[in-house]
DNA sequence: AAGCCGAAATAAATCTGATCTTTAACGGAG
DNA sequence: CTCCGTTAAAGATCAGATTTATTTCGGCTT
């Protein structure tokens, strides 16, 4: 396997994620080296890329310092799955929530502005996808449409920091599926929104496209907030 | 000097950035330590971030690809600035426009909602200092006020994400100051939009709040559309 | 003769242990 | 109490050994 120090950069992402590492803490090279029963250099890229997520600074003569969650590069996708993974669930899935209501709706409008008749298709294509598996109550087919939709809208707005959120996006709905905090049977009315979003989007309705997507993200949080209450948002990895 | 990965870093994140690397180029570690006359452990850490952030992907017996810009980690500070010292200035300060036209304005509404009275006193502070060193037409001391007023907002939003969004406007504030894409005084208009701000966050007027963090972004959009279509968008470095 | 399978060669990443360099911390002099 | 030289701890770097996956080449089958 070509992993060592990937495996270590995972197992010490955890624990900076789960805060058994906490903010201020001071470890050395040496340490992770013992622990893991690594050579240097492994632990030096795994904490390399730490550094590079803000997650660790090194000094010399002192060590790693566990750096505060405000300097974290919290839009790395290997960041938002730990943290998907963690106690942290309910919180990070509301933070990702409040952000989507932020940039998902500006792609949408962007998206009936640029949007070529390919994307349109594909777009159209997608959400019958959607409606067909979430009658079906299938979903990890429907999820998959979920995603192939926001990604193609992104995509569609023409700008590539939006369309670089696609991965983001779809961080949140697969980690929202896999733990079980989507109702069993998509509901209607959040597939009807996006039915709403592709008709929009083809007829270059921006101001119709927004507003459904803003809607989406409305229900979206709604519904996982009312999952969570009730269940104590404590579902299973599948 | 502790640096010499991270000079490699830089290197090489640049020439990825310019194009000078393509995608789908393929290069060795050792071609690295040729180039740049630095050893392995140094190239293989400087590869390993840029590995991080979705740039090159390494191969066993193949060596280093470059990867498609689309799978780009394009949030990454580090990133950003590359791209706002490159060729690529315009489009990446209107991906970002666009990018913050949506989440800044959310970030102004939750902070209404949510800003500590602590965080009111802040915003108030540093938008008066934005007003003074804006009459006087001090720029270094008034982008050191816009970017304090615009992290000390995404921080009142009480979103972790949204604050981490600080990092990302403050490059593309500076970047635009330091390649003299804004005029040599702040608009009046400016300055008003973001005590604006400042009052309705404090008075807890959430559609207030959010109108005037648009017409920031809105304003700031179209002044360096239009110095960069004026001066071919090619200021020096400061 | 053409195509296919498997073993050896090899190129490149990966890993190791040792050495070099920096700097926080300590302690004595002023 | 402050300043400055000493020291050793810890990260940074290096050269070289190891692993692994691709490629190539020879022999076998059709």
């Amino acid at each position: 396997m070509s992993a060592l120090h990937d495996d270590v950069l995972d197992a010490l992402g955890r624990r900076l994620v789960s805060g058994d590492l906490a903010v201020g803490t001071v470890l050395t090279l040496d340490d992770i080296d013992t622990e893991y029963d690594v050579s240097r250099s492994v632990s030096r890229e795994a904490v390399r890329v730490l550094g590079s997520m803000g997650m660790v600074a090194s000094r010399r003569r002192v060590g790693l310092t566990v750096q505060p969650r405000s300097s974290w590069q919290v839009f790395d996708p290997r960041l938002i799955r730990w943290r998907l993974d963690s106690e942290d669930r309910a919180a990070q899935l509301r933070s990702l929530g409040e952000l989507r209501s932020g940039f998902e709706p500006v792609a949408a409008s962007l998206a009936a502005r640029r949007a070529t008749p390919d994307q349109c298709g594909a777009l159209t294509t997608t959400v019958g996808e959607m409606v067909v598996h979430g009658r079906a109550g299938d979903l990890e087919a429907f999820l998959a449409a979920d995603i192939a939709f926001h990604r193609l809208l992104l995509e569609a707005s023409g700008n590539e920091m939006l369309a670089a959120l696609g991965g983001v996006v779809a961080e949140v709905l697969s980690g929202r599926t896999h733990h079980h905090l989507m109702p069993t049977k998509p509901k209607d009315e959040a597939i009807d929104l996006h039915v709403e979003v592709a008709r929009a989007v083809r007829s270059g309705d921006v101001r119709a496209a927004r507003a459904a997507m803003e809607a989406i993200i409305t229900e979206a949080t709604d519904a996982v907030v009312a999952d969570s209450t009730t269940l104590g948002g404590d579902g299973e990895h599948a």
